[in-house]
DNA sequence: CATACTATCGTTAGGTG
DNA sequence: ACACCTAACGATAGTAT
């Protein structure tokens, strides 16, 4: 046969570029629902691209939400910092504002709040525990690689996986996206 | 050999699941970033794991934080929910609340932009595209797998992949955390 | 505990209908 | 365009040091 390896280089064939980004897509999903299972850490994904109109949100829009502003509400920059500071001189100015930084999240993180709590509130239900697995019964997916992925899904709910825990500290998030 | 496939199941040996951890988690970071190059899109990843003290952010924290305000600015709740609706009755309090949400929503984007121009203000720097370089060279990565994957950034770097386009509507995000 | 190795498994590029 | 297939590649579980 031909040869198969790539360059990682930018596809530029449109019909061969989308079909690489789904493939693609559906393998790091996969990979990260099966790093929240083995490593028993939670887990959200969400996919938005320009290949599909519908975005892709996993385990739940709302526990999506909840696992971003925990992330924001982490002083990660300050952390993330100390290995910068090892090798290089650091900005003055970075601690004269990061008082200021500190309270606009402090306000950030209410904000956030309240748009979970309304959202609660309206019972905005999970895509997945209400409705994906009517989706699959009743054969509404038409892409196989979208029942793939609702089929395993099915498998981590009656596994019980799925239900998070979002109480912590820590957390591992990944981010792709396009203009 | 012994037989190598595993279950999709929690591990509970301590050191096999840290040790699955660390290889899944390059594993997820590399596959991410190849996505970003191929297919053209964005892409920023942040690690902050209990395996690990320090968080990991690629390619830089502002600009993590940037992808990741773009996406809460996004209506992407209403977005998902077509989908849903197709094949279930929707709680009506959703739309009743998706006004009072919306206006929560445009408060936030403010409060996100204010503390991204603060950071831009205090010359926040890119970890990778200050210092990763210089990490490199002088040896200051001790693990090897870090090494592989500043390597791999500086690669992105001389390719001139690295400084990212933010503007735009779409994006593709995962996350993961643990209690 | 970290790193290196490699057999085996899973992902996917390229191809077909 | 898409869904499916499979050879080939890449990721990683288990092992050794």
């Amino acid at each position: 046969m031909t040869r198969r390896k790539i360059k990682l280089k930018y596809i530029e064939n449109n019909t061969d570029r989308k079909s690489s980004f789904k493939k693609r897509k559906n393998g790091i999903l996969k990979k990260v629902q099966e790093l929240s299972i083995l490593c028993g850490v939670d887990a959200c994904a969400m996919i938005y691209s320009p290949y599909e109109a519908e975005p892709f949100v996993w385990p739940s829009p709302l526990e999506t939400q909840q696992i971003i502003s925990r992330f924001q509400a982490l002083p990660e920059a300050e952390k993330t910092r100390k290995m910068f500071d090892q090798v290089s001189s650091i900005d003055q100015r970075i601690r004269k504002s990061r008082v200021r930084i500190q309270k606009l999240q402090r306000d950030n993180r209410i904000k956030d709040t309240e748009i979970l709590m309304h959202q609660c509130m309206a019972g905005f239900t999970s895509l997945q525990n209400v409705s994906l697995s009517h989706l699959i019964e009743m054969g509404c997916l038409a892409d196989q690689k979208m029942r793939d992925i609702a089929i395993r899904m099915k498998e981590l709910q009656t596994n019980g996986m799925v239900h998070l825990q979002i109480e912590g500290n820590s957390l591992l998030n990944f981010s792709i996206g396009e203009p």
